[in-house]
DNA sequence: ACGAGAACCTGTTTGC
DNA sequence: TGCAAACAGGTTCTCG
């Protein structure tokens, strides 16, 4: 999916298009995406004034003036589009929900896949919804730091790999930028989590951010079914060092080219990591 | 309680 | 060429 970066490219676009508008239509196109929709999402969503968007992890959270706020998840397929001239634009084959607004706006959530969900609930339930509530972190907020991340993968026995990709750890990150950061921050993928403590916990932190901020100033990755609100593309996904690139040469050191050297790729928990066996320790 | 693996879905790419 | 297997950004549930 969409990881953070993403998410944040999203909402940046759907601020100017969505904030202080009114939804003067609301389609649903099926009852279901990952979870069931709530039977009432429609009638609450009809005529509603959406206040402000906001992200919290990969979550996008959208204010209604009715004090609902309107979680929306994009899973590994989902896509926001936007479209400007919508009735002379067919729905896709994936389109799911379809909000107007009163400036003749359509945003669609289109999903492939439907890993992503949905949900509307009080604005008084943000801190304890089921998919909020246990939350750790954000990575670019300032409760993130060496000790503070070295503290929550303490006495963890999987690899620092696995905990990264566990947002109770830190919220936010995916397969793609877990492990970018390992890459950067020198660490092996394999290593136990528990023993990333002290300068490694800080080089770790110092990598996530830096990875992060990088991406976003980039407009996020554009996968095969990720493109940004806008239709254009984020252009990151070049400048991965790792992710991707098995047998390729690491660009940081000499060991080029397959089979022993440059980038290996391995599973972990049923996910591909991508590293550099020689730089990653 | 923790960690690993399966499940949820569709589409594309890879390998025999 | 054709078909089956592998693989893809995530989260939740089950099982040992």
């Amino acid at each position: 999916m969409p990881e953070l970066p993403e998410v944040e490219t999203v909402r940046r676009g759907l601020q100017p298009v969505l904030e202080g508008r009114r939804l003067v239509q609301v389609r649903q196109l099926r009852p279901d995406l990952r979870f069931p929709l709530p039977l009432d999402l429609v009638a609450r969503l009809q005529d509603r004034r959406i206040d402000r968007i906001e992200r919290r992890a990969k979550y996008l959270l959208m204010h209604l003036d009715s004090d609902d706020v309107l979680l929306v998840h994009l899973g590994m397929s989902g896509r926001i589009l936007l479209i400007e001239d919508p009735d002379r634009t067919p729905l896709l084959t994936h389109d799911h929900v379809v909000l107007r607004t009163d400036e003749g706006v359509e945003v669609r959530f289109n999903d492939t896949r439907r890993f992503g969900f949905m949900d509307i609930f009080p604005a008084d339930e943000l801190t304890t919804h089921r998919h909020l509530a246990g939350l750790g972190p954000e990575p670019l907020g300032n409760t993130f730091n060496g000790p503070s991340l070295a503290a929550a993968l303490k006495g963890r026995n999987t690899s620092v790999k696995a905990a990264l990709l566990d947002q109770k750890v830190v919220a936010g990150l995916g397969n793609i930028y877990v492990c970018e950061a390992l890459y950067q921050a020198r660490l092996s993928p394999r290593r136990l989590a528990r023993t990333v403590q002290g300068q490694r916990a800080e080089r770790l932190v110092a990598a996530i951010r830096d990875v992060l901020h990088r991406a976003i100033a980039a407009g996020g990755s554009s996968l095969r079914d990720y493109v940004q609100t806008s239709g254009e593309l984020g252009y990151f996904q070049h400048s991965w060092a790792v992710y991707g690139r098995e047998g390729e040469a690491c660009p940081d050191c000499i060991c080029a080219g397959p089979p022993a050297n440059g980038i290996r790729r391995l599973v972990q928990s049923g996910r591909s990591t991508f590293y550099c066996a020689r730089l990653q320790r």
